[in-house]
DNA sequence: CCGATT
DNA sequence: AACGGCTAATCGG
């Protein structure tokens, strides 16, 4: 058979274990079962053939049972590029893994085990070489309509099948403002899919006759509606945002309340509810439960998106530029028990966050589909790992193709010694601060990836033994070389996806960008560069498996040298260089044309080894620089890009933000720091008026640990403590909004919580002082403008006079 | 005022 | 559960 593999899982309990695969062929999902697969780990041991023998003599007592290892051979693999004989200890049953290792572990001989803790699941399509979200052939025999695999199953290209996608949202009944599972109540789940359901379940007729909604009779019967229509549906994957931790482990505390199980798995089997170490996630077998928050958290942390906060609204209206409607949480029990039109407008509100949850992973699908085929691992998988692992997932794949054994993780202390270890990284130039007109930026394309497959860096080729000092490529400033003979694994695995890439960058050019092929080979070379671009943080990164320290600061120390030796011809051709950040650096013309930056740019790229190059960025008409990380330039067609400035962070109140944005377009767009000035004035003169709209004025923060752990009560952790002692749930990680107050004491004890503000007058001293005018400061500054000049009230016609 | 914390 | 570099506000002795 034929299909396509949309989830796979491997089943430990019970006498048989075995993994799962889910295969669409046409329009249905088959489940196939592999007992062929058992668990296995390597042994490294300095006398292997003994070891061996000794292991397979190993007998230990475990809940009343004998185990011992089902089979144990001496084998060929590779150490970090070095060859070794290994012993491969296969087991089977997933439960004699432990007991055995421990054992092993304890014997004088054994020098280290590998790759004991790779899931089996994930086991199953790393030693098949399966591509998840793709094809598979599999030859088996049927066996109450599942297929039981008597053959390894193997890649095949197949067509992409349409996949059944749903999304569902629950609102709870909240007259505390904190969801208390075992007493409030699920009131509303709503659910949307690309066929063109759309539906409100509830519990209570309001008599609306809206079309969408369907009434039935209580809480216990919406919940086994909501399994049936996934049952119904025959749903492949399954969208929620946030619904790891909030929606599922509500959902699943309720039913457990209700008697009512929550048989959504594509067999009739539950959903599991895992508790990991930092999260909780919940998997349905045979469907694929993808929680959009953590997607777009990935989304965040590799810069694709910045927001204020990640709510579904926020997404969801940066995404599709639509805004949706949106209900205060203290109506939700108000519209529950009175009805009429707040009710209606909860049952819309609740539709539209099914809405717009499909829609936004309809969006973020393809992605995650390529990521999930480049790396290998299933879509559930992938949907919530951060870039390190999506490399260290792929580096797994790659290593067990090469029979090079997968490094452990740190253990304990390792990693605590690690993380101590720093080191230096790039380079940053103190601008030139002020207005500065014809700019022209160059960047290295790829800066890290490029170096690391250029100079083949790698723990393997660190200071190799088979070339000379000489014939080895030496790092500038450290006492590090690497091979020039011996290809590196990293560097190997890097290349060919850079080579993709640059392939299906080709492909696309010929392509109508609205087309649907398009769309796909954006996504296809997306995926590829959000891994190669991890490559460097995962050297760097000490709980990584293939961590280099030493690799890591040959990257930077690489990087630094071509961005110096970069600046230093751009001046000696008479450039001026007036910033320059890691792979970037911006040039005054000079009254040079842009025909001289292109040939420079030849001549820069002549100079460079390998794959590094040097591109033109853009062309500027001007730029202003306040100092380093923070600037701001303006292109020919008057788009204004701005780094490092508060515009762009949260910890701002937004008037703030508002304020520099309308100054810097005043300076770049209009040319006129005098209409700069008076959009200053006019603003403190607002605040001072009291005419400015709260929301303006509120700060967030996020809370990073707990609040105790504070050793500094600054304000947002003050406004915390009081969010608690209201009764509310604190916790890491979540967002603090609060306003600044009059009153007396320090600043966090005039910051009150945004929910607390009533009646109370917002510090018009606080946001002029500490707010609006540094913000615009840091900018009027570089332009000789003081603080007099731009208070309201305050201004000196005098220094003014020298603009106008 | 200034180093530490965020 | 990716890196380091960097600025700046606020706390608190």
């Amino acid at each position: 058979m034929r299909g396509f593999l949309i989830d796979s899982d491997y089943v430990k309990g019970g006498e048989f274990p075995h993994a799962r695969l889910f295969v669409k062929r046409g329009k249905e999902v088959i489940t196939c079962i592999d007992p062929n697969f058992r668990p296995y780990f390597y042994v490294i041991a300095d006398r292997p053939s003994r070891v061996a023998k000794a292991i397979s003599k190993l007998e230990v007592e475990k809940g009343g049972k004998t185990v011992r290892a089902r089979s144990v051979e001496v084998v060929k693999r590779a150490l970090l590029g070095k060859e070794i004989q290994a012993i491969k200890v296969t087991f089977d049953h997933p439960n004699d893994v432990a007991p055995l290792r421990h054992e092993i572990g304890d014997f004088h001989e054994v020098q280290g085990i590998y790759e004991f803790d790779i899931p089996l699941e994930r086991r199953y399509l790393i030693d098949h070489g399966l591509v998840p979200m793709s094809g598979i052939e599999i030859r088996g025999e049927p066996q109450d309509g599942k297929i039981i695999v008597r053959e390894a199953p193997a890649h095949v290209e197949v067509p992409e099948p349409e996949l059944n996608v749903m999304s569902f949202d629950i609102e709870v009944y909240n007259p505390t403002g904190n969801p208390r599972p075992e007493k409030d109540p699920i009131i509303m789940i709503s659910l949307a899919d690309n066929r063109g359901l759309r539906k409100v379940l509830t519990w209570k007729d309001f008599g609306l006759n809206l079309d969408y909604v369907e009434v039935v009779k209580d809480e216990r019967e919406m919940l086994c509606r909501f399994i049936q229509l996934v049952e119904k549906r025959d749903v492949d994957v399954l969208l929620g945002y946030n619904t790891d931790l909030f929606d599922f482990p509500y959902i699943r505390e309720r039913a457990g309340k209700l008697g009512v199980k929550l048989k959504l798995g594509r067999d009739g089997s539950e959903i599991s509810v895992k508790k990991r170490r930092f999260a909780t996630v919940t998997r349905i077998p045979g469907r694929v439960h993808i929680d959009l928050y953590a997607a777009v958290n990935f989304l965040a942390t590799i810069g694709a998106i910045k927001l204020i906060n990640y709510t579904l609204e926020n997404v969801y209206k940066h995404v599709t530029g639509k805004k949706k409607p949106d209900v205060e949480f203290s109506d939700f029990c108000e519209a529950w028990e009175g009805g009429g039109e707040k009710a209606k407008r909860l049952l819309e509100y609740s539709m539209s966050d099914a809405d717009a949850t499909l829609e936004l992973g309809l969006e973020f699908l393809p992605l995650l589909f390529e990521l999930s085929r480049t790396v290998k691992q299933s879509l559930f998988d992938i949907s919530r790992m951060t870039s390190g692992q999506l490399v260290e997932w792929l580096l797994i794949y790659e290593a067990h193709k090469r029979g090079e054994l997968v490094p452990p993780r740190p253990v304990g202390g390792e990693y605590l010694e690690r993380r101590k270890d720093t080191y230096v990284g790039a380079y940053v130039m103190e601008p030139v601060r002020g207005l500065h007109e014809n700019l022209v930026v160059f960047d290295f394309r790829s800066l890290y990836p490029s170096i690391i497959v250029t100079h083949n860096i790698d723990p393997s080729t660190l200071n190799c033994s088979c070339c000379k000092p000489e014939e080895a490529t030496e790092v500038p400033g450290l006492p590090h070389r690497f091979c020039a003979k011996k290809r590196g694994f990293i560097p190997a695995i890097l290349e060919r996806l850079i080579t993709d890439r640059a392939k299906l960058k080709g492909e696309m050019k010929k392509l109508d960008e609205g087309s649907r092929e398009y769309r796909s080979i954006y996504n296809r070379q997306w995926a590829l560069k959000i891994i190669a671009n991890s490559f460097y943080g995962m050297l760097g990164y000490p709980r990584a498996r293939w961590y280099s320290k030493k690799c890591a600061e040959s990257v930077t120390s690489f990087g630094r040298r071509y961005i110096k030796d970069t600046i230093e011809m751009a001046r000696r051709e008479g450039f001026e260089v007036v910033y320059s950040d890691t792979d970037s650096l911006y040039c005054k013309l000079n009254g040079k044309t842009r025909e001289d930056a292109l040939r420079f740019l030849d001549r820069v790229n002549e100079a460079m080894p390998g794959v590094i190059e040097l591109e033109l960025e853009d062309f500027y008409k001007r730029g202003i620089f306040v100092s380093k990380k923070r600037y701001a330039v303006i292109d020919d067609r008057n788009k204004i890009l701005v780094k490092g400035l508060e515009f762009v962070r949260r910890d701002w109140a937004t008037i703030a933000k508002k304020t520099q944005e309308a100054v810097l377009e005043a300076i770049l767009r209009d040319g006129s720091p005098e209409k700069a000035a008076r959009i200053v004035r006019s603003v403190t003169k607002s605040i001072i008026e009291g005419k400015v709209d709260l929301e303006d004025l509120v700060i967030y923060t996020q809370l990073k640990k707990s609040i105790g752990d504070y050793l500094s009560i600054g304000p947002h952790v003050a406004v915390a403590k009081r969010l608690r002692e209201m009764g509310r749930v604190v916790e890491p990680g979540m967002l603090v909004a609060y306003v600044v107050v009059k009153g007396s004491g320090s600043v966090s004890d005039r910051a009150v919580p945004v929910e607390e503000l009533r009646g109370k007058d917002y510090d018009a001293g606080y946001y002029i002082g500490h707010q609006v005018l540094p913000a615009v400061m840091r900018i009027m500054e570089v332009l000789g403008y003081g603080e007099d000049d731009l208070r309201y009230g305050r201004a000196k016609q005098t220094k003014l006079g020298k603009f106008i």
